[in-house]
RNA sequence: GCCCCCGUAGCCCAACAGGCAGAGGCAAGCCGCUUAAAACGGUUGGAGUGCCGGUUCGAAUCCGGUCGGGGGCACCA
């Protein structure tokens, strides 16, 4: 790194803006700041209750996992960005909550635990120590009163209470909204709604009664397959699972298998996580892979009738149900071994049998091959492959006997795991189809320039009519869809339906670094809920920390939690209000999701020790504000900003929670996050030596657009910051060459905040010799005494001024901090250019200037404000406003294109109408000889930016 | 394979809603300061917007195609 910044020599004026002054005041000014507590923000009600105005923002980062390794120079990029937005909106007079806590269960550290015994707690608190102090060394403005980590227990209390809360709620179709679970029981005991055998409620056991309520709830048990890591030693949820099968953390494989888990019942608002995405500022993109997570879409439950039942295909495409040529069930489908005869029918075709003698010999074979397969195999090799069952169903649409298949790119857990073969319209099933010398029929007209072999696109129906008058012929996908819907319906073939390919959130973790659950199982085996007042369940010391993980390809094994080893603590003896009984304790510990669900509404309320939010607090801070935001407004945090790698899994699971505690009334807001931003990522370059060995980026130098290392050539990569790479810069190194503040302009200076961009170290001069000029703009480098003086400044000057406050303002108000640092910049050289020389700078002048840098360099800022003599920091203002007057020039010079090219140009006053402006263009020199006397065929007037004559 | 985003000066990036391609920074050249260099200050060039075509009086911006880079999804019927 170059270190011209730091090394200060003894011609260094001795009140320059070094990077030592700048971390002697940046130490200064954050001792200021959280002494005063400077951003404390007021709440409505309770304990941080204070005055609150109407206007507020929260503004909140993704939060953090408090990682031991330490923050490089790409991890602040959105703190910083945040910080900005909030000391903006603070300075111009708004309530600002803006904090930041931790996520802090999770496994690294619990890893560390199992190598070292040192206790996950220890591990946890001494990372956040850590994190901390490397945060706190760029100035944030974070309310520190609202600091939580999800490990607290005062908070994972509150976890577990709304846990609770979800556990004793069902979803309510008929309102479709979640209710508490003994409005359900209460429905059951007047027998308002029928128990499942018809039986009335009383007559059921207590042990009946209950099963019946725990299926409706929006926690379950269920045995149904999970994904199970041998690796890990836990299961992980679907959306855990990499594309190719494995586990997202660490990379082990991962199996169906089996097992009795909790789940979450998040398909229930699969419509309204979908549809309310609508209401959202939100990333296209975000919203695109939501959409896509859930996967919903719409089409036809078709009943195709067999010898002595039906089965039912679930289609997107009933509008092709008449080039339709076989159904394929699943592999693990429960009507297979049900429809299948004793023998082949005759004249069997030979690619169907699998060479098989009975059709029960050639499924099994199948079934069997295909278990073999993993998944990476299935999605590498599509060839498309099947056996016929020997039967034959009907097609309710034209009564045709069409073969049924089994075939395992069919899927067992979506739709009904059973499709009709229409290969005119899906590539997938025309491949089948060529694979078993199925006929092919098209149902729908490609296209005249059509080549390919399916046809998904829309077009004419043709080939579907039959004799009794149904016709989808000549209608397109949407009008055919719904007359077949309609028809099938009205036939009792099927009905229309939606269909999703989101599942039920697996819920537990068999590790210990998580929240218990507060659920404890009578003798019987039969969960119960534990009341409120149990709460918090902690988490006790253990042992060992070693969930028993196995060889990572060894799928026969069975998870062990450690918790279930601490017998004293898993055995309890309780009343739950049926005297003292004994109990045995949930062993599963909560998902690392669960913690980040609902950290928000803490932050919102972080030492209440009543209620998780208070509702007047909740409504303040994030509740509906249809006047601001639109009718629709779901509420919700004014400013998320993280990563796009928590696109589906963070924030579909948050917005669930939150849709689940406003159903249930402790929410007034729908959605936990109004508007969504994420921040692109810094990139660094890596170099590799002629061996492939990384060498330290520091230490390689640019000849000629070559790379070198030790004078040894090395080649260029681009990617993410990291030690392998030897290319990490951190925050520490560039505020002890720099300061804080030159680091967060340049950060700001470099792009968008979307916008991922490659890290430049010696790009970070720039700002650093622009904080040396604005310092020397207000002190004098040699004297340290102020140079600003009360004078006058010229018309000019306030051009200038009133032109960068206007720009300023929207710039840091639509988070375009890179743009408004150019403003700052650019009014800052023409103070240098116009009073570097002079005696001193006007104080109406360098006041404006630095007010406007305190969002982005607040400790320069509140020193530069402190010596010119105001004793108030200027955290809350004021901020400096645009006077109009100076905005709108006398004159204006318009371009004179030519047929669209720039020829001329001409001064008119601002005040000149349309014709006004044409006469001066026509009139002026160069264009007047272009015409040579004649009439232009068009002249276009565009007030206040051309004139294009067109000739 | 399908979908989305992005290509502007040697580099990072500006250009409001189609209207003069340049705000800002880095690097480069020149000048000043200096015995000299660094640092510092001043100053100067430099792209016609990846490519092809279209719409328009006028296109970086809109449309179609194409190339390059990044991301998401991937038998979901």
């Amino acid at each position: 790194m170059s270190d011209g910044a730091t090394s200060s020599t003894d011609q260094t004026p001795e009140y320059r803006y070094t990077a030592e002054l700048a971390g002697e005041i940046e130490r200064r000014w954050q001792a200021h700041w959280a002494a005063h507590g400077s951003f404390n923000a007021p709440n409505p009600v309770g304990p941080l209750a204070g005055g609150v105005p109407d206007d507020k923002l929260f503004v909140q980062d993704m939060f953090p996992y408090p990682s031991g390794a330490g923050l490089h120079v790409g991890h602040p990029l959105s703190f910083i960005a945040t910080d900005v937005f909030a000391r903006y909106n603070r300075m111009i007079g708004r309530n600002v909550l803006h904090t930041m806590g931790f996520d802090a269960f999770g496994l690294p550290a619990e890893q560390y635990a199992v190598q070292t015994g040192t206790h996950p707690r220890t591990t946890t608190e001494a990372n956040i120590e850590r994190y901390l102090s490397q945060i706190r060394m760029l100035g944030f403005g974070h309310d520190e009163r609202r600091r939580i980590a999800t490990t607290d227990i005062e908070y994972y209390r509150w976890t577990q209470w709304i846990f609770l809360r979800i556990y004793n709620a069902w979803y309510d179709d008929e309102q479709d909204r979640a209710r508490p679970i003994s409005e359900l029981e209460i429905q059951y005991a007047q027998d308002k709604r029928r128990t499942p055998d018809g039986r009335n409620w009383c007559e059921l056991t207590v042990a009946e009664q209950r099963e019946i309520i725990d299926s409706h709830r929006l926690v379950y048990l269920s045995d149904a397959p999970v994904n199970w890591c041998p690796g890990l030693g836990t299961v992980v949820a679907n959306e855990e699972i990499t594309a190719d099968g494995r586990s997202e953390r660490g990379n082990f494989p991962v199996f169906r298998k089996n097992l009795r888990q909790w789940m979450m019942r998040i398909t229930a608002y699969a419509d309204r996580l979908v549809d309310d995405l609508d209401r959202l500022e939100w990333p296209e993109k975000v919203k695109t892979m939501q959409r896509n997570w859930i996967g919903r879409s719409y089409g036809a439950n078709v009943h195709f009738p067999t010898e002595d039942d039906r089965i039912e295909v679930f289609t997107t495409r009933p509008d092709t149900l008449f080039g339709n040529v076989g159904l394929i069930l699943a592999p693990e489908h429960p009507m297979v071994d049900e429809i299948m005869p004793g023998a082949w029918p005759s004249g069997v075709d030979e690619r169907w049998t699998g060479g098989a003698a009975r059709p029960a010999e050639a499924v099994a074979a199948y079934r069997q091959a295909a278990s073999r397969k993993s998944e990476l195999d299935r999605q590498e090799n599509r060839e498309k492959t099947g056996v016929f069952t020997g039967a034959y169903a009907t097609n309710p649409v034209n009564g045709k006997q069409v073969p049924v298949f089994v075939a395992d790119y069919v899927l067992t857990g979506y739709g009904t795991g059973a499709i009709g073969v229409s290969p005119g319209e899906d590539q997938r099933d025309w491949d089948f189809a060529n694979v078993l010398g199925l006929p092919i029929i098209r149902t729908v007209q490609p296209g005249e320039d059509f080549d390919g072999e399916a046809y998904a696109g829309d077009g004419p129906s043709i080939n579907s009519s039959q004799e009794n008058g149904l016709s989808l012929d000549g209608m397109y996908i949407d009008e055919a869809k719904q007359t077949i819907i309609q028809w099938l319906e009205e036939h009792g073939y099927g009905e229309g339906r939606r269909e999703y390919k989101l599942r039920d959130w697996l819920f537990a973790r068999q590790r210990y670094w998580g929240e218990p659950f507060p659920i404890v199982y009578d003798e019987d085996g039969m969960p119960r809920p534990l009341p409120e007042d149990h709460l918090p369940v902690v988490l006790p010391d253990v042992p060992e920390y070693t969930p028993t993980s196995y060889d990572p390809n060894d799928a026969d094994t069975e998870p062990n939690p450690p918790l279930a080893k601490t017998t004293d603590w898993v055995e309890v003896e309780l009343d739950l209000g049926e005297g003292r009984k004994k109990y045995r304790r949930d062993t599963n510990v909560m998902p690392q999701w669960a913690g980040s669900c609902w950290y928000q509404l803490r932050y919102i309320d972080p030492v209440n020790s009543e209620v998780f939010v208070d509702p007047d607090n909740e409504r303040y801070w994030i509740g509906k504000r249809p006047d601001q935001h639109g009718s629709n407004d779901p509420g919700g945090v004014d400013l998320y900003v993280g990563g796009v790698e928590h696109a589906v899994l963070h924030l579909l699971y948050s917005r669930f929670w939150h849709k689940v505690l406003h159903d249930l009334g402790h929410l007034s807001s729908e959605e936990p996050y109004r508007r969504l931003v994420n921040q692109g990522y810094i990139q660094a370059y890596a170099f590799t030596d002629s061996r492939g060995f990384y060498v330290p980026a520091e230490e390689v130098s640019e000849v000629d657009g070559e790379f070198y290392y030790n004078g040894e050539k090395v080649s260029r990569e681009y990617g993410k910051m990291g030690k392998s790479l030897k290319n990490v810069v951190t925050p520490d190194e560039m505020c002890e060459t720099y300061g804080a503040d030159t680091f967060r302009f340049y950060e700001m200076a470099m792009g968008p905040l979307e916008v991922s961009r490659p890290w430049a170290t010696k790009d970070v001069i720039g700002a650093y010799r622009f904080l040396q000029r604005l310092w020397r703009n207000v002190i004098d480098e040699n004297t340290g005494e102020l140079r600003v003086a009360d004078v006058d400044p010229t018309e000019e000057d306030l051009r200038a001024l009133h032109k960068a406050i206007a720009a300023v303002r929207e710039e840091f108000a639509e988070l375009r901090f890179n743009t408004a640092g150019a403003k700052l910049i650019e009014l800052n050289n023409h103070l240098t250019k116009t009073y570097a020389a002079a005696e001193a700078t006007p104080r109406a002048l360098a006041e404006p200037l630095v007010l406007m840098l305190a969002p982005l360099c607040p400790h320069s800022a509140e020193e530069l404000w402190n010596r010119l003599g105001h004793d108030e920091s200027l955290v809350h203002g004021p901020f400096p406003e645009a006077d109009e007057r100076y905005l709108v020039e006398d004159t204006m010079e318009y371009p004179i294109q030519v047929n669209g090219k720039v020829r001329a140009r001409v001064t008119v006053p601002t005040s000149a109408d349309d014709d006004e402006v044409r006469a001066a263009a026509l009139g002026e020199e160069r264009i007047a000889a272009l015409l040579n006397g004649g009439e232009p065929r068009k002249v276009i007037v565009v007030p206040g930016r051309l004139v294009n004559v067109v000739l």
